[in-house]
DNA sequence: TATGAATGAGGTTTCATTCAT
DNA sequence: TATGAATGAAACCTCATTCAT
């Protein structure tokens, strides 16, 4: 009797095990004990030990891609909507922390495993952002000058970095505080503006 | 007579073989063969393989905070500052790809390197950041209400990214407008100032 | 399905290599060509190398425990049990040459091996001994001046020797006629009695 | 300047190292730093490591073979003659545990060694309990059906195990006690003498 | 589908030995 | 003679993967 939720426990059990002991240390009997099934069970669902990594990525990226246009969906302003982006990834980071580590950290590893795997996900996901931006740029609220892929890449990166710090580390601050501080860094940038003096 | 860089050359054929392949598909027989010296020599200079790693961390970090320290000195303008920072922060990636690459990538691998290698030299990256933040908020430039430690984190995250795609990427942009446009965005935000309008 | 005899099997064939090369020479791979089993295999069950040594010893011993128990089993006078027990470790030790060279010869260059192992057996070993001659002394057969604990270590040592160089060497006695010389040797001495003039 | 006792110095070295370690756990580099030579001296001086072993066990097979002969220069009466070798050998060791446990433990290692080495110092050895033995079977003291190089083989078992016990043991009894015991359980048996009666 | 015992390729590391000085 | 940095062969062991059941 095959259970058909055995390709999806392997997945999970993945995550926590790669969170914990990084890829290359983690064993695959880890996994499989962790996801209750025989070693051999894993090479039914997978095609290698690379494999699982690589539909942990494409798995979780579809399922935060899918958050995040469920999140923006309703939303016409631009500034809502960073907003918006920002907390959605802080709470998806914060709501499984291995998966974050798996994301962030995993899978940068491996630059043959950056060439070899379909990387469009994660281009959906920075062209989410670079979105957010030109269309602030066309109704005049955000400034014309900026080059929207890079500005999409810098505000990928220190939301990356905040959250995988939030995540691994003390908290000092709430979620909440850190996805909206956040945001008003990049909506204001440092410059004191002329007109708060 | 024994070479006295020959320390220095197993580092150097270290980070292109770890940039190459990265640090767990990389061969210490690699290393040695790139530095020219028998695989048995490399433990007389290195505990073990991943004490390689963790000593192109070290030199590295010393090699780039000493940069930004001497690339620092004689700024007074916070905004020049961080500018500075940018830059040279871009120029030390694009000088060599193989230690970015090394460096942001395959450092955050391994969560045992993470806990048994002193941070610190990061954290006094991250800390030069936040102490221009700082300086910035006390002479008036920069708003205060920015949480100066986050901030920082922020920043260097964004440029992190930047950098390592730049380094990685098709160099679209040149180095000096890539630093340029990033330290732009973090002074001025993407919202369109009133006064600008 | 596993082969419930493969442990005894990589067991059997370290017996062979090890007493042919040397604990030390021998390789982990020869074992397990002669066991006719796969490298790996044997670390399913074995420690390690040394384990295999450790396990070795361990089975022997309460193999040869076990020997002795049963020929002493229905004898009463301490002077048959003794002959007895100098016979069963004669022909223990002629039964199996390589396991005599493992035991005697490789056992005891390890100062690690023999801090580290459980000793109890071998200590029971001479235990046998020591009870049998304090039986001889209680019930006045035997010199009471002895101590018992010595002489029983003597008498381990010269039948060690003896079955050692027997088995390993030309064999210009018969088996019986060692045992029994030994015996005699230890039950008269070399004196030449008063009572025999 | 050659210093004329290097060698030597080696030697003692490597005695206090392969008596602590084992032959095949001690390194080269230990005997060399243990005997204050550089590692490449000792090559100078030997042809490899188990050459040293080879001779260490030869110049000490030579200096035990001078002072038996020497204790039992001036002696007549095969009993005498035998007391003086026990307590000789048991001297020896005690005075050198590390020597007594390279000779008796790490020199039977080795099937090769045993078999490439010129092993007539230990038949020498041998050959002079046997003569003793022979000498009193001669004079009458000893009972002649005894084989004397069955008995002598017995007695250096006899005295082996019970100085290396005594050597790495806990010494409950002292030197001179256990040499005498050991002599007289040879001499007069274990059997009550009904003389003694 | 599922199992898990067995496989065996291959990498890290050690250390006896060499040789340029 | 003496040094000790450098060498490189080789072995233990791991672990991803297979396959007979």
């Amino acid at each position: 009797m095959s259970q058909p939720n055995k390709r999806q426990r392997i997945l999970d059990a993945a995550i926590q095990v790669f969170a914990q002991y990084g890829f290359y240390n983690a064993k695959v009997s880890q996994v499989a004990r962790q996801a209750g099934v025989a070693d051999g069970t894993i090479y039914l669902y997978f095609k290698n030990k690379e494999d699982i990594l690589i539909q942990v990525f494409r798995e979780s990226m579809a399922e935060i891609l899918a958050r995040q246009e469920e999140a923006l969906a309703g939303l016409g302003d631009p500034i809502e909507k960073l907003e918006a982006f920002a907390r959605t990834h802080f709470i998806a980071v914060s709501t499984s922390r291995a998966l974050a580590e798996v994301i962030t950290v995993e899978l940068r590893q491996s630059t043959k495993f950056m060439r070899n795997t379909d990387m469009k996900p994660f281009g959906r996901y920075l062209g989410i952002i670079a979105r957010i931006i030109e269309e602030g740029q066309e109704v005049g609220v955000f400034a014309r000058e900026i080059h929207s892929r890079m500005a999409a890449r810098a505000v990928f990166g220190a939301i990356d970095e905040l959250s995988l710090s939030w995540a691994m580390g003390k908290r000092q601050t709430s979620l909440e505080e850190a996805a909206s501080q956040t945001t008003m860094l990049f909506l204001n940038g440092l410059r004191l503006r002329p007109d708060h003096a």
